[in-house]
DNA sequence: CTGAAAGCGCTTACAG
DNA sequence: CTGAAAGCGCTTACAG
């Protein structure tokens, strides 16, 4: 089927398609009358303005792309957290495009890969997008963040490892919600807290360990080695710090375990020991993943604003805020820190007395 | 930043335009010499064809789009299910348009907006996707499938609930799925299976309890009503039933919930009420959703073969099987069905003795 | 306020 | 096997 071009819409208004272009574009020096016709026209032809074309003649392409590492996608998709957390980003960038007629593009990145620089300058030379969202590690990638300061394409770093790194980002503050959430158990009355720490080589986990830490500090409570586990992320690694934990001769009365799949782990061990959460031994988590409410008992944990974060860091970039290469350089730098929500739930209560 | 265009690399590699374009669309006729300098001109100045250019001038756009209900997404972006589905068929979407070179796109569809029709069709031309993938309920949506028809654009159904509807399709056999499921509880033992019917609307749901009651009837097992509770495939509506199946004076020793979600909030009420799973009473699920592994037990349940769906379908728009508009009516009718597997894991066992 | 011209970076159709 | 010309459907820069 031929498409309907503006020349079309044109010569059925009687306008230049230079008219009609203008009207499209809502730009002004349009009397009302032509810009009627036009949007008449436009709307009995069927007309949408061509992407390519638009694209090519001009210096927008109207589309977001988001960089997401292919290994981790592949690795973790079956896995609730990987999936969850990037699937709540694309929703939060994709509702933005939407509303501001955008388009939002899914570009799995090999990070690993030697060839990541020629696949991601490719990339950014065939699509010029209009921004690019960097999700971890892409936040985080130095030849990621310098083929786009190269290619002069603005971008947005969500959630950095190094919250400190250059380039605008849009995070949230890990290290206060871990003390947070010890404040909270401390609150409670535990004194004895263990702490399962999550992989070591994302940012996140230091910072989480470091608010466990502070809170402990901040509370006068001391914190034995044996309290503080390795973990990395996964149910399994909570479930074997848990064992371990439980087995303490004189055992924490609360864990927190710095995500909610390793959260569950621990529920899953407390269960096989016969211990009862959270009558004998209080357990947190940090993510508010789905499982987080479907495990017995429910979850208290962090609430990360994923999608605020996602929605942010796409509108800024539609609407121009952040700008690339050199003049984002110069530009005053971008650092929005979304607030964090610390959901009580019913695996936090008071230690067992006595 | 100027970019790299193709008569950069032509003028580097001291022949035409068009031999790059050539040499850059795989195609026929250069002598191996030509396409050595060329390709290492594109390499030394690292060259990538705009893709804007390329759409506007031919016939390919190396776009492919996946349509997704907006509701659905934002109720649900909560819900383990809802996520993990499109967050799999995303996955294995995005695989085969990295490896082809093509991109994917992914559009949030208003399908209870009275302006769908606008929408989708503004969408397909400014976009002209080499193709379309659908998700439920884009799938059986009459006015998408009539404007992709009309667009001439590529689609496939994916898992549509109207396998008998027209079009390609990908899916799943439901039926067999949940009498499979049936069965292996029958070969166990039980007699007295109850199940958990999912969202009516959704013809995912009939089937499954289709298969179910097949699977009865061919064991000469019979059926009570009241076994039979509706749900709507939700963790809450899987407890309500769970609840009031239990509560049944010769209650089932068997609960087929046709769900993970629902399955889970079976487990929960199960785990309420003091019985024991598997000892007392089976659970199984369907999905094999990502927490059907954090549960405990862990839950017996049907794989459905999600992320490969996603990556037929990909292929297949993407090597030119599937035909848009009049031929693809003509053509010969695509109708592939991929293998589901059924999952051990510990919540189905023999029923209690006595 | 409106429009005619040029050009974005490619591919198509054609000529040789 | 190679290339010169035309054109895809828009926007930009400019003229009036």
């Amino acid at each position: 089927m031929a498409s309907v071009t503006i020349y079309d819409v044109a010569a059925r208004a009687e306008v230049s398609i230079k008219t009609v272009s203008r009207v499209m574009n809502n730009e002004p020096n349009v009397r009302p009358m032509m810009r009627e016709k036009v949007l008449e026209a436009a709307q009995a032809l069927g007309y949408s303005p061509n992407l390519s074309a638009r694209s090519l003649a001009g210096s927008k392409s109207f589309v977001i792309a988001v960089f997401v590492d292919a290994a981790l996608t592949i690795d973790h998709w079956r896995s609730e957290r990987g999936a969850d957390y990037l699937s709540r980003i694309q929703l939060g960038a994709t509702l933005q495009c939407r509303d501001a007629g955008y388009h939002l593009l899914v570009e799995l990145i090999d990070h690993e890969a030697p060839q990541i620089r020629q696949e991601v300058g490719a990339l950014l030379a065939a699509l010029k997008p209009d921004g690019v969202i960097l999700t971890p590690p892409s936040s985080d990638n130095a030849i990621v963040l310098e083929l786009l300061n190269k290619a002069g394409t603005p971008y947005v770093r969500l959630g950095p490892e190094e919250p400190d790194g250059p380039g605008p980002r849009v995070h949230m503050d890990n290290f206060a919600a871990a003390r947070d959430v010890t404040e909270h158990l401390a609150a409670l009355g535990h004194k004895r807290i263990g702490f399962v720490v999550g992989e070591p080589r994302h940012g996140a986990s230091q910072a989480r360990r470091a608010g466990y830490l502070a809170a402990m500090e901040a509370r006068g409570l001391s914190v034995e080695e044996a309290w503080i586990r390795q973990g990395d992320f996964t149910f399994q690694s909570g479930h074997d710090a848990a064992k371990a934990l439980l087995a303490l001769p004189d055992r924490p009365t609360a864990i927190f375990a710095s995500n909610d799949d390793m959260a569950l782990g621990v529920l899953a061990a407390a269960a096989e020991a016969g211990v009862l959460v959270p009558g004998e031994v209080s357990v947190a988590g940090f993510d508010d993943s789905p499982s987080a409410r479907f495990s017995r008992p429910q979850l208290t944990t962090v609430r990360q604003p994923v999608v605020e974060m996602a929605e942010l860091a796409t509108r800024m970039l539609i609407k121009g805020q952040v700008k690339g290469g050199a003049a984002g350089a110069m530009a005053e730098p971008i650092d929005e820190l979304l607030p964090f929500e610390l959901i009580h739930r019913a695996s936090t209560a008071p230690p067992p007395v006595g």
